[in-house]
DNA sequence: CTGTTAGCGCATTCAG
DNA sequence: CTGAATGCGCTAACAG
């Protein structure tokens, strides 16, 4: 069914559908005619020859990292509200953390086409900064900080610190402080928050010790696992401080195999073993993830404003292809620290 | 850039560019020539143009209802990991569990267009009907069972009675049994789960009284909620089932707020208060989430094989796209119910 | 207000 | 093996 052939079914010029259809000129004769064959029809005209006509979609690419992560989900719902706001829709494209495939999305989408593409970073390789230097259409970074494009992204460093400091607190004197961090590839999850937390543990004159760090997937099994060997190779542990709430959950199911209680728990009947505490360990994570506070009552993590950052994001792209906007933006987002489990739901 | 501007810097013509994209009959010398001047322009060919012309994409639209949720990211990793070893890229588009915006998605894969579409359904309204009817373009429902299109499935009443049985030997005989389901218009997780429940306990001789049933919304808060006010209305409750893991959340949330335990804690430390336990509360839910079994060390779920239903659904949808096959399936998969903390990560 | 016309970028005949 | 010509379905001038 082509917009030809409801014209002809209509006595009128596929022009005139065309006006129809995007609501041009037309008179009130020709508007019925075409109406009911249309609807007869269950007509539909073709995006792509529209697409290749006007070069406008009306859409919007994301690219994520994965699909199944609270914070990515509420950076993509701040996206959402505002493209759909503004009349436009969203498609997502995931890469599991793939880093050849995020290449790869960002190809397709910019073939495809969409009228924007936003980059939900994790590492900016040579090859990112290949494509944003010479992408055809607009793209913004959000949570990594890139002087190659338009972005936005979240004070890691400064949360880092942050947690560094609350560590700590949370830790006795004599006990060491142990971090499970991600790859450093990811500069915001990886380097910055790592350096901060280091920078925040020398500000209270306590130190990182190499052998109290692991480096964990983003993923619970992989926190678990690193947890493990923590616990099982080294001694004394105060705290945990996780890169991720997820991988927070691994650690703190790796305390409960090895029969270690979380410090952070208040049990609702008295403890009449109140000398275990001395081999409670802390964790702490960074994301504010709400399910786990659901089942664990609330861990120390930071709280980040994703939602925004997807708000502001779409609002900085749509600016860029609506209305033209030149001049290059980094937007640098606040956070806040969540103690425990106060708050809540 | 075009394939014309191509062929005119190679000083070939644009056919030749054309075959030389697509592996046709091109002489040695000219191959040379044209690759170079693709390489160095950095020439991308128009998706939308070639899919004009040849109407295939080797695109797959994935519609789900919301993107942060461990058994959907597990749907489209099946579909993903089958679409990517067969040639195709995957483009999702979530619903916010908003079934207009589903229809408009849909509508949006069909005409953009994709080359298939998957949707992993939740409510299947008159409006999806006569899109499944009419579809031009192949569509697999995942998830709900239907027969206006190819669709795989779940048990989910076979899960529900078997937690139902589960649900009677938790709780004590003159314990009540409590359930917080979702919507009945989502067949799956709404009805079935509960009818099956409702079978499991008659089985036992037990019943689920209407007073002790509340309905809650796909999210943490909303089984808080939920189950706050079943806390707090209601008396001797010895279980409270869940239609999903992330409901349960909530609800594990909600007992820690009232200074109840749950059931299948175990404790690391013995428990200098024994009578404690007779105020305890079990907790069930659906779905074998992993964050939620690393935080809380695993309560009693099932296990559905949703990797594999994405895996069947791809597979599915690319027999009728390549092979046309023609023969409608509907495919029921089926469960594994997990009893607690057993299992390892 | 309306129809005619001319492409958008590409893949595919069909002669050469 | 190659290039010229044609048209996919649509919209944007333009001339009525």
């Amino acid at each position: 069914m082509t917009i030809k052939e409801i014209a002809r079914l209509a006595n009128v010029s596929s022009a005139a559908v065309s006006r129809y259809l995007n609501g041009g000129y037309i008179s009130e004769e020709k508007r019925a005619q075409i109406k009911k064959v249309i609807e007869e029809t269950g007509y539909h005209p073709s995006a792509q020859a529209r697409t290749l006509r006007t070069k406008r979609a009306s859409l919007i690419g994301v690219v994520v990292p994965k699909i199944n992560s609270e914070s990515i989900s509420r950076v993509t719902e701040g996206i959402g509200n505002v493209l759909a706001a503004r009349g436009y829709q969203m498609l997502l494209a995931s890469t599991d953390n793939n880093a050849k495939k995020e290449i790869e999305y960002l190809h397709l989408f910019e073939k495809y086409p969409v009228d924007g593409i936003i980059l939900i970073g994790t590492m900016i390789t040579a090859e990112h900064r290949r494509f944003l230097k010479n992408a055809r259409i607009p793209v913004v970074v959000t949570g990594q900080n890139t002087k190659y494009a338009n972005c936005v992204y979240h004070d890691d460093y400064g949360a880092g610190k942050a947690m560094g400091k609350l560590a700590a607190s949370l830790s006795g004197k004599h006990k060491h402080i142990a971090y499970i961090g991600v790859t450093r590839e990811d500069k915001a999850a990886g380097a910055s928050r790592e350096d901060g937390f280091r920078a925040g543990l020398k500000s209270e004159g306590r130190e990182l010790e190499e052998e109290y760090v692991r480096i964990s997937a983003f993923r619970a099994e992989s926190g678990y696992e690193a947890a493990l060997s923590l616990l099982d190779e080294e001694t004394d542990i105060g705290v945990i401080s996780c890169a991720t709430d997820t991988i927070a959950a691994g650690a703190i199911r790796a305390l409960r195999d090895r029969g270690i209680r979380l410090a952070q728990d208040q049990p609702a009947l008295p403890d009449a073993d109140a000398s275990a505490d001395s081999c409670r360990i802390a964790v702490t994570g960074f994301g504010d993830n709400q399910l786990l506070k659901a089942a664990t009552g609330g861990i120390p993590t930071v709280h980040f404003g994703y939602k925004t950052s997807g708000i502001r994001s779409a609002e900085l792209l749509l600016d860029v292809i609506e209305r033209g906007e030149k001049i290059p933006v980094e937007m640098k987002l606040g956070f806040r620290l969540v103690r425990g489990s106060e708050g809540s739901m």
